[in-house]
DNA sequence: AATTTAATTGCGTAAAACGCTATATAGTGG
DNA sequence: CCACTATATAGCGTTTTACGCAATTAAATT
């Protein structure tokens, strides 16, 4: 008999629902069945009456929670005493894009979900560039951005990777490849005045090519101004233009055949990705060990953890 | 955490020696080992210090002892508040032949260990032929054995399974084979007289072939006599002539290769293979069970499990 | 009758636990 | 001092267990 097992029990013995049991303790509807079955098997007893419809305790299953909720709290009272903090529970709120749902954040939240289990996590995603103003609104605990130029005092950023901001050119052929073809994008002569530019609406990306562009005293022809990186990619993919947008999104986005990186010259600069939230709520052990695991599964050096990170 | 690993925590907090423990609870060394870790990771305490040389508790290790114990009883008492009986420990004292103890109890055992885990089992291998006199001696509580003729009153039989006796011979080139190449043994006039018969000493078998030998008018020319049936198949085996065994033997022997099958008419009988007890030791819920087990293994019908079966 | 809701089951896969064997290390006896 | 025993741990392949997905069953609802 294991304290998982009979969590799942009790889950059940409260909901009588093995739907809503299966989404409270996140796992698979099959998974909490079978967990019951085998439950019932091991103490030789029906302890849930269910038929299709329905689902009720029966005489020893009464009898079986109160032994099941007095094991439960005894075991997390010896973790208490022996100064268990995985015993925390509650909810945590993330803002990120799509892609950093999966390939910044997944990993993190893989561990994280073995270490506190009874954590819920609320994820909202949208526009990656919209992460530090609902940091800031206070909206979300946690938001996965690129580093902004200027850091708000009130917030903490925890660098996770960097990834370089790159043109992208729509591969097939259609008229911006064309033009491309016609001559050399690293010429500093090179005329961009006759290609159409999809760039970003708002945000960190927005900042450094507009810097970028007139570094190079260049003048861009803007086609659409697009919130999301993902949504770039997707409009030059369909040849629409060229864009910008970190490779990681670029990676990610299952359209590295119809795209291709456009060599400028100077590059790009890279955008650090990571974590950003208000120092203020990072004093909360909720927000603060979803921070702290994020460190250790990306390996950030421990004096990097809780500083505002120069670099 | 589940019952299991405390069960170990506790042993070994007995016993303070992981070897001991590990045969306490069958099972490996570094089962043991390796449970214990898993232990102290997951309560994130070091509960037992340990050089290579000896075992002590910590101080948090003290105050888990007690939770363990706690857990433990708790799990036991609602065990047998559902009338669970699987809570059976002690010894159980067997007899079989080497070949038995893998052709036909080793599923049974396998089975038995599941449901009663707290019992040790006590084999003892040797010549089948002395099952049943050491059973009657109680000097073991269950033997497998061949069911005799005349089963005395105070024994009962379960016939797990029948297997066909049958004369062996070597197959490869020797003085023996050749002799049976040159007539038919199956023919009545087949002169027997010059083949060397190696034979059980004593036993259900003995029996069985000293009848049929009576009813052929066959004086058989008595090469060995030997105990066990193994020791039969080994010895013709290496071509010293005839013996008899049950196939079950034979098929477990390893040597069918270099023994065969001699047909004869009429047949050898068939011997019923299966346990045998008194029928006082059987009230015992500990000798009981593991009958109950072994009928249910091998699919006997609920009638014949506690009857003499005649058959 | 079609649809929706809820639990079970078949099946392939992933994780956990196990045993065997090798290793490390400290006592023991000749 | 060296072989030898006893004890716990670690590497590695295998077995067992648990899980999720998808198909299924069955009742209730439209």
């Amino acid at each position: 008999m294991d304290t998982k097992t009979l969590r799942v029990f009790l889950s059940v013995a409260d909901t009588l629902n093995y739907s809503r049991s299966s989404e409270l303790l996140h796992m698979s509807l099959s998974a909490v069945s079978r967990t019951i079955q085998r439950l019932e098997e091991e103490v030789g007893q029906r302890l849930l009456e269910r038929d299709n419809r329905s689902v009720r305790l029966t005489g020893p299953g009464r009898e079986f929670r109160v032994y099941a909720q007095r094991t439960v709290e005894d075991w997390q009272l010896i973790r208490r005493q022996f100064g268990d903090e995985s015993q925390l529970s509650g909810e945590i709120s993330l803002y990120c894009s799509v892609t950093a749902s999966y390939r910044v954040l997944a990993p993190i939240l893989e561990a994280f979900r073995k270490a506190y289990p009874a954590v819920d996590i609320m994820m909202h995603t949208g526009d990656q560039a919209d992460g530090i103003s609902r940091i800031l609104s206070g909206r979300d605990d946690i938001a996965v951005s690129g580093r902004p130029l200027e850091l708000p005092p009130r917030l903490a950023f925890l660098p996770l990777q960097d990834s370089p901001l790159q043109f992208l050119a729509p591969t097939g052929d259609c008229a911006v490849r064309e033009i491309l073809n016609n001559g050399d994008t690293r010429d500093l002569n090179f005329d961009w005045s006759s290609i159409p530019f999809i760039v970003p609406e708002r945000g960190i990306t927005k900042v450094l090519l507009d810097e970028w562009f007139r570094a190079q005293s260049i003048k861009p022809n803007i086609y659409a101004q697009v919130a999301g990186h993902e949504a770039i990619v997707a409009m030059v993919g369909l040849g629409l233009g060229i864009g910008v947008a970190p490779e990681l999104v670029v990676d990610a986005s299952g359209m590295t055949g119809k795209v291709s990186y456009v060599p400028v010259a100077p590059k790009l600069p890279s955008l650090s990705i990571g974590l950003c939230g208000l120092r203020q709520r990072l004093e909360s052990p909720l927000v603060r060990s979803l921070w702290d695991v994020a460190g250790e599964t990306y390996h950030v050096p421990p004096d990097t953890m809780h500083g505002t990170s120069d670099g």
